[in-house]
DNA sequence: TTGCTCCTCACGTCACGTGAGGTGGC
DNA sequence: TTGCTCCTCACGTCACGTGAGGTGGC
């Protein structure tokens, strides 16, 4: 099959046919990963055929995935069908496992979205009943406080185990408390921390819970304990199970630690026949 | 909150928390898009708390998906809730977006295997009965030849009109051959061209056909043809509709254009009641 | 003194992108 | 001469990675 000039496409041609930049083009050819067929006799002009469209998608398809433009040239230096076999195979699993980390992704960006749009609906210091739906959790394991300010071990506990579990560390983490009692106690040092995951196996379960929202920094809760204990009584009203305190807006919002804002919730159960006030919006 | 000796990380630690490099930390700290909570007094060392995970993490999950390290320094440099929610917002289309791509690679790798795994099993020169299963196929238009050797003249057409039509580029290409007669006319001039694509309408229907195997560079079918037009009328049969040409085994494989493997099928119908010669494997 | 962790500074890497300065045919 | 497409060569870019040489406390 003689090659004639008509299908003969210069550098602009084929760069225009593939979108290949012409840069990429060159550097290819200068690193010997995918040559023109030939140069102009009088010119020099890179001339490419239509046949290396081929070789061009090959390349594109595993340059995709961030192979190495080196590992591409050495299989292409060497190639057979059962090495490029094994390679698409490789290749298949890497996809994999791209897919599922980018699911995870999407997955933490919609939660933090959730998160910052309760955040920004927030009225610090307000308190009252609110409806809200079912969260999925991702328990850590007991908290152990030994002397003050061991907070922060416990902290670091939990992500260790957490990225020893694989437990996907970049989702938004809260703390739980086992009872408004505990809360009060000590606002500062949840029994457990837990992460807010979509796969995770355990929940704090939907339905009507007693919220308070509070501004400051990690752990300063102010005097939101004794308030909310307080509404609920006033509200003849008794908390049962867990406190959870997830922080709606901080570092990743904004700036200033006395800006943060955590959403305190517990469930509430009626001691009697009264009405409740239920927050408005 | 005071910050005791306790709850401050050295830069080893802080990285095997996070997982991210010291480099990468030095680097951060460099461009000023991460810094330490502070230094050490006696030996400048850096010094990380554990407050400081929440903003690592954020960071961590825009640059997944290449957002640039100066365009996430600058959102954090003025950062509130609602930018930070619209910054989210687009970042899940680009996720999107990414996951097709993915899906679409994947795709294509698994199609690129199918046609390599029967290119090796496959005997050049060797005629019979085969079934084939569906192939999903995007038809492009149809060619026009004017003068001899434009063959390449609507390939690039093709090429062309299937980058403005968003057909998947990388895709295996085939030749479609209106009919038996025309094809052994002129066996290196298909009437269209078409790209092997899961979401393709079109396809090669399922069934029986007369398949060919030939070695050779594109378009190069040797006495293919007429052995399969003879292969039929000796066993009673009569070719029915296109004939297809796949190139099972190509640059991608084999380094040799004389080495190219090609798959030419055409269905066929009894015309009297003698039976089949099957291949066996 | 040895071993360890940290520091800064400089240079390398990867896959190009971007001029700078020059060529060749209309 | 002008405009256009191509060329080579050199240097820049991005997000680090990798020593080289030095510090500080046990």
């Amino acid at each position: 099959m003689t090659i004639k000039q008509e299908n003969l496409l210069t550098i602009k041609g084929f760069s225009a046919l593939t979108g290949i930049e012409e840069s990429a083009l060159r550097y290819w050819d200068q690193i010997g990963l995918f040559r023109p067929a030939m140069r102009h006799e009088d010119n020099n002009y890179r001339l490419y055929t239509l046949e290396q469209l081929v070789a061009v998608d090959f390349i594109t398809v595993l340059s995709s995935l961030r192979l190495p433009l080196k590992t591409i040239c050495d299989v292409r230096k060497d190639r057979d069908p059962y090495k490029i076999l094994s390679l698409l195979q490789q290749h298949k699993f890497k996809i994999d496992r791209e897919l599922t980390r980018l699911q995870e992704i999407y997955s933490t960006i919609h939660t933090l979205e959730c998160i910052i749009r309760q955040g920004v609906e927030a009225v610090p210091g307000e308190i009252g009943i609110r409806h809200l739906d079912e969260m999925p959790i991702i328990m850590g394991p007991k908290n152990t406080y030994g002397e003050g300010e061991l907070f922060y071990r416990a902290l670091k506990d939990y992500y260790r185990q957490a990225k020893n579990n694989r437990v996907n560390i970049y989702n938004p983490t809260g703390g739980y408390h086992t009872s408004m009692e505990l809360f009060i106690e000590a606002p500062a040092l949840p029994q457990y921390f837990f992460s807010i995951d979509l796969t995770g196996s355990g929940s704090r379960p939907a339905g009507d819970y007693l919220v308070g929202y509070v501004q400051g920094d990690y752990g300063q809760m102010g005097g939101m304990p004794q308030k909310m204990a307080a509404w609920a009584r006033e509200n003849d009203l008794e908390c049962e199970g867990p406190v959870y305190v997830v922080y709606l807006l901080d570092d990743i919002c904004v700036p200033n630690p006395a800006q943060y804002l955590a959403q305190v919730s517990v469930r509430v159960r009626k001691i009697n026949k009264n009405t409740w006030h239920t927050v408005s919006g």
